[in-house]
DNA sequence: GTGAAATGATAGTAATACTATTATTATTTT
DNA sequence: AAAATAATAATAGTATTACTATCATTTCAC
């Protein structure tokens, strides 16, 4: 696939000030990102990125209310880039299976770990979702959060995946379940391979067996 | 189904001390259970539940290593209790067929509220899976807390599903992970549905409809 | 070059996540 | 019933977290 230089639109609820916007912002983000990865969104700290690059605790709070915000700025970036990377690579594809099969696969290759588009590297996206993904709903703030449009990213990319699975069988009756599903399953099934592999069924980390796993419980149950 | 008094053997490396053993034990882990729900696992500390059972920050410190191990033990004791049921309701049945959707119905319908089993509120338990399950191995200690054999109990259960998966078709190739999006996807999709309702196809909260997208994935992938 | 905006430096507060010490109760043993 | 033991309460203390506030300095836009 062709490199893609997208760039995302943020809802401005995510920050207080755009870090898009100035070198700092980008900083923030960015090493913020690799930060959390490192160290896990419990013990990631504010304090912490603002000593990794050589800012201040309240220049970072100048862009994010908190660290739950990154997160879910970083998430939502990465579900809206995922959403620009389906739409690309089913584009003039008319078979609607054909379109499943190859967004199953975005969703379970690994993206490339040299390739940064942005001022966020994917790979480390991907990486974020698999581990702390869930957190960033899994909150008492869900219901104003979700009124502020911050989950929009992963709702859109969902609703766009069920209409899919509606060209697929236009009379199933649970395309945005089964959406949310594989969505959440790609990620979960890797953590459980990588981390509790007894959950699942491949001794090896394979995303093969996973890819399959997944097209089975699609289209099987998509089948008229 | 009639009332289980079942005292469940929990794994002796979740605690310090047993709380099943005295009387504050029992408060800590009954009431804590009750403000984790109230305030979300994020805001609730070991000084408000102190405060709460009307004890001492140290006191409690005595049972618990740190609140995480109180979250894994409340949710191992639930996965623990939920594997009873699920032996005791599948039970004389021997169609693999009837089992699974036994199975289906104890992980979607709530339990009763009122119902209180041993000292833990099963109701409770049930919510806290579906708000907090998933950050109790969602952290950098997974693989430590792994092999402390913490997550034993749904590991357990997974794998009991699993084997009646097999039953069904013997030659489906995933039936650990297959089990384990059974286990993740009631609970996820009903989150979803009280909390993100566009990522489901119920506008109201209907358990029936859970219940048929969970059957109609399962039984639709086991076909020979 | 001036003014505005962003950042840095520093400080401070309340709460969190613990640990330690000693005193006071309960419980068990003899 | 007294002594020994164990559990709990009371209290204090530390380092860190999650912020907020103030003011000086630098950067940038016009």
């Amino acid at each position: 696939m062709m490199q893609l230089d997208i760039r995302i639109k943020m809802n401005e609820k995510l920050y207080l000030r755009n870090p898009e916007e100035s070198a700092l912002g980008k900083r923030i983000v960015n090493r913020g990102l690799t930060l959390i990865n490192k160290l896990g969104f419990e013990d990631f700290t504010f304090k912490k990125l603002a000593k990794e690059i050589d800012t201040t605790e309240a220049s970072i709070y100048r862009y994010f209310e908190n660290k739950h915000r990154l997160l879910i700025y970083l998430i939502a970036w990465y579900w809206s880039f995922l959403e620009y990377k389906v739409v690309f690579s089913i584009n003039n594809i008319t078979d609607p299976v054909i379109k499943l099969k190859a967004i199953i696969s975005l969703l379970v290759v690994e993206p490339d770990k040299k390739m940064r588009n942005d001022f966020i590297s994917e790979w480390e996206a991907y990486q974020l979702v698999k581990w702390e993904g869930s957190k960033a709903y899994l909150t008492r703030s869900v219901t104003r959060d979700n009124k502020d449009r911050l989950f929009k990213p992963y709702k859109d990319l969902c609703a766009r995946i069920a209409n899919i699975i509606k060209e697929c069988n236009p009379k199933y009756k649970f395309p945005n379940s089964l959406a949310s599903t594989m969505l959440e399953m790609s990620h979960a099934q890797k953590f459980f391979m990588e981390n509790l592999p007894s959950l699942t069924d491949s001794q090896k980390i394979e995303d093969s067996k996973l890819t399959l796993f997944l097209e089975e419980v699609i289209f099987k149950v998509l089948q008229k």
